[in-house]
DNA sequence: TATAAAGTTGACGTTAACGTAAACGTAAGT
DNA sequence: ACTTACGTTTACGTTAACGTCAACTTTATA
C-alpha cells in the first residue's frame, strides 16, 4: 500500500478552503508538502496537520496557537526543559478547553432561552 | 436599590480588558453607556452584553457575530419574518456550538496523548 | 497543435480588532 | 496653584489571515 498523495485542490475541496490557504499555511511552516515537478504533493501527515488546523480554526485558535499544538504531538529530539515547557503548555490548553465547555453551556442555555422568547413572540403575533 | 452604575475603568479592570477596547465596542453598537458630563456611565444590562461579548470572543466568535447573538436576546418589536429569521440563527448556533462540543473533546484526547508520550519522553531521559 | 485547466510565484489589497499617540478637559489630593 | 490620575476625541499604525490580481509554466484533452 504506496503512501496516499493528494494535489492541492484535493484538499482544499475536502476541507472547503481555498489552495490560497493552504499555501498560506506551507508558508507559515505547517505544512510540508514535497515537490513532483513544481506541483505540490501532500501525504496522510500534512493532510492530518490541516484537519487539525481547522479544527483550531473552529474553537478559535490562531494559526499560530494551532501550529504549537501540532508541534507538541511529536516531542522528538526535545530535551528535559522543552519537555516540560510542553507539559505546562497541555496544561494550559486543557484549561481553556475546560472554560470553552462551561461558556457553551451557558451559550447553550441563553439560546434555549432566546428561542423560547422568540416563540412567544410568534406565538402573541397570532393570537392578536 | 437604585441601578448600578459602572465607570469605565471597574469594567476593564473586571474583565481585563483596555477601556480602548470599551469604547471600540460602542462604536461598534453594542454598548450604550449614558453621560455625566462627558464621562461615560455604564449600567448593569451593558456590563452583561459585555460579559456576552468575552465569552463569545473565548469561543472564537466575532464581534459582529456576538453583536447578532446578543441583539437576539430582545426580540422587542420584531415581525413575523424576522423572528423566523432569528429561530434559524439560534438553530445554526446551536449547530456551531455542537461541532465546537466534538472538537473540544477531540482535542482533549490528543492533549492526553501528547501528555502522555512527554511524559514518556521525560521517563527515558532518565533511564538512559 | 491549440487551447483550456490547473499549477506556480510574487506582490499588493483588505478586514477585523484593537494599540498608540497627541492634545485636551476635569476632579481630587497636597 | 500644582500635580497626578482619569476621562475624552481624533487619527493614524499594526497584525493576522487571507483575497485578488498579474504573469507565467505545465498538464490534460479535443
Amino acid at each position: 500500500m504506496a503512501m496516499q498523495n493528494y494535489k492541492i485542490n484535493e484538499l482544499a475541496n475536502e476541507f472547503n478552503i481555498t489552495t490560497r490557504s493552504i499555501r498560506f499555511y506551507e508558508d507559515k511552516d505547517m505544512l510540508h508538502p514535497t515537490r513532483q515537478g513544481q506541483t505540490r504533493l501532500y501525504n496522510e501527515s500534512d493532510r492530518v496537520r490541516l484537519k487539525l488546523i481547522i479544527r483550531g480554526k473552529r474553537l478559535g485558535l490562531s494559526l499560530d496557537e494551532s501550529k504549537q499544538l501540532i508541534d507538541m504531538y511529536q516531542p522528538q529530539g526535545a530535551n528535559q526543559k522543552q519537555l516540560e515547557k510542553l507539559l505546562e503548555k497541555i496544561s494550559e490548553r486543557r484549561t481553556a478547553l475546560q472554560q470553552q465547555l462551561l461558556d457553551i453551556k451557558a451559550m447553550q442555555l441563553e439560546l434555549d432561552e432566546a428561542e423560547a422568547r422568540c416563540l412567544s413572540s410568534l406565538h402573541n403575533l397570532c393570537n392578536t
